[in-house]
Formats: C-alpha cells, structure tokens, sequence
DNA sequence: CTCATTTAGTTACTTAAGTAAATAAAGGAG
DNA sequence: CTCCTTTATTTACTTAAGTAACTAAATGAG
C-alpha cells in the first residue's frame, strides 16, 4: 500500500488464498467454503449470524456461501425455534470427507509455515494481533 | 482456515480493507486503484506487465483497474514503441491530488499500527515473510 | 522472408466479499 | 392487541482478484 508491512499482508493474503484453492481443488471446495465448513464442524451446529460472527465477513456473505454449499451437498439446514434464524450443519457425506480434507490443509499449512520456528509463530499471532486494535480493546494512547 | 495464523492474517485483510476503503472514499478512490496510482507515482511511468509484476497480481486485473482509473482522469496511457505495450503514468490532476492522499494514507496507517514499536514492526515484516517461501529462494529444509 | 513461438494485453466467466435496501419474524411499550 | 423497533436473512449491485482462452505484435529459426 505504501507502508511494507501492510504491502507484505496484503501480499501474502493473495499467495495464500491462492494456494490454499488449488489445494482444494482436488476435494471441489473454495478457501472460503472450506472456512464455512470448518467454523460449522468446530461448533456441530450455527446460525448464519453465528457463523458471520465467527468469521468476521457480512452477512451476505454466509448466505452465499452456505446456499452454494447446500446445493453441492455439504450442509444441510433447518429452521429453528426462532423461525427466521436458519440453522446449519455437516451433511453426513461432508463428516465423512472431513478428516481427508483436514489432512491436506494441515500438510498445507505446515508447509507455509515451515521456515517458522514455534516461537516464530507464537510472536507472529501477537503482532498480528496488535494490528489495528480498535476493537480489541483500546489500550493506551 | 484452522491454523490460527493464518486465520488471523485473513481477518487483519479483510479488516484493514474495509477501512482503507473507508478512509479512501473521500478521495473518490478504491484500495485497489490506490495501490495502482502509488506504484505508477512510484516508477513514474509503467506499463501494465510491469504493475501487475510489482504488485503480484494477475494481468487481467491491472487491464481492469487501469481502465477504470483512465476513464476517472487519474491515468493517462500512450503506446509504447513495441506496439504491444500500454504505457501508464499520472494525470496531472492525480499528481496535484497526490500529497493529499498521500498525508491520509500515512495517517491511517500509522494508527493501525501504534501499538506496534519500531522493532516490533521490523519483526513483524520478517516473520510475514517467512511465511510460504517458495518463491523467496527456498533455504533450507 | 515465412512461419512458429513468445509476449502484452484483453475478454468472458467465476469466487470472495462489501454496502444498501428489502422482507419477515420476534419483542416490547403503551 | 397494535404499532414500533430490533434482529435474521436475503436480494441487488459493486469492488477485487483469479483462470482460461483469445488477439495482436514481436521475435527468432530455418
């Protein structure tokens, strides 16, 4: 952008994206269908707005992603108590390709970080952290 | 996506975005396009092969931005003696706008990253480019 | 010189995500 | 109970960027 540090983010958001989809080629997911269906493994069950709050996107944004999912069979959803809330979870074929998938992007992830000592990447997710506070808590200043 | 680096670095993406955005529309402006009118005011003339190399992104999306940021006033092209070229520079409307732009760009950044010190920063830009090397010269391992 | 290959840029189509505005159900004040 | 407000989701439109396939100019082998 200007300032390196934000360049280099923005950088490697790209690259990673990137690779993170002709990983998944290969088990017919995007990164940000992957992340959908992760956030809803780890939590068995969520609402869109859950799922939106969990991941930091829009709304619109999970509306998409989980119709083009439960077209191609990954979820499946229901209405709940509340009858405009939709409620989503795993299908039975996604639970069973789960673990597979897993593998891969953990070998992938593995791989990115390779040049990475544990301490590397403990201080890494502090910094990152630190970027842009305005909602973590104003601090100081 | 799973590993929480890399989670955190698609969040701080999308985060600082949508706040570059935000600060930019007062100048009529999308990140994007900044980045593009920054790079040009950079190397004062280019062609599109060169941007999209600097920026490390796909040609298609440098034609696109161009474009868009030609038919706005801020660019003007000229071909270039290979006929195949499209040569970019700075209108002298954006050139005039620029240190404007500019001021607010560093201030922006400069809150996003506060609560960094300096050494923290340097830090952060290493271990960013740790990440997924392939490319960087594959050292070791 | 001619033709095949490479290079620069573009076009068409797709994923990803944002904003603004609409719909529709739930909840609350009176 | 009625009406107003809030909440959950959706729809329409836009920016950003990618892939694949195309055009057109340049280059180089013969």
């Amino acid at each position: 952008m200007l300032n390196p540090i934000i360049h280099e983010l923005f950088q490697k958001y790209r690259l990673l994206t990137k690779e993170v989809n002709n990983v998944l080629k290969k088990h017919d997911l995007f990164a940000a269908q992957w992340s959908v269906i992760y956030c809803i493994d780890l939590h068995t069950e969520m609402t869109l707005t859950q799922i939106w709050k969990y991941l930091n996107v829009e709304a619109p944004t999970i509306t998409r992603t989980v119709n083009r999912l439960e077209e191609m069979g990954w979820l499946v959803t229901r209405e709940g108590k509340d009858r405009r809330e939709k409620i989503v979870r795993l299908s039975e074929e996604a639970i069973q390709k789960l673990p597979h998938i897993k593998e891969t992007i953990i070998q992938f992830e593995s791989d990115c970080l390779n040049r990475l000592t544990l301490e590397e990447e403990n201080q890494l997710i502090l910094l990152l952290r630190k970027i842009d506070g305005k909602e973590v808590l104003v601090r100081d200043k």
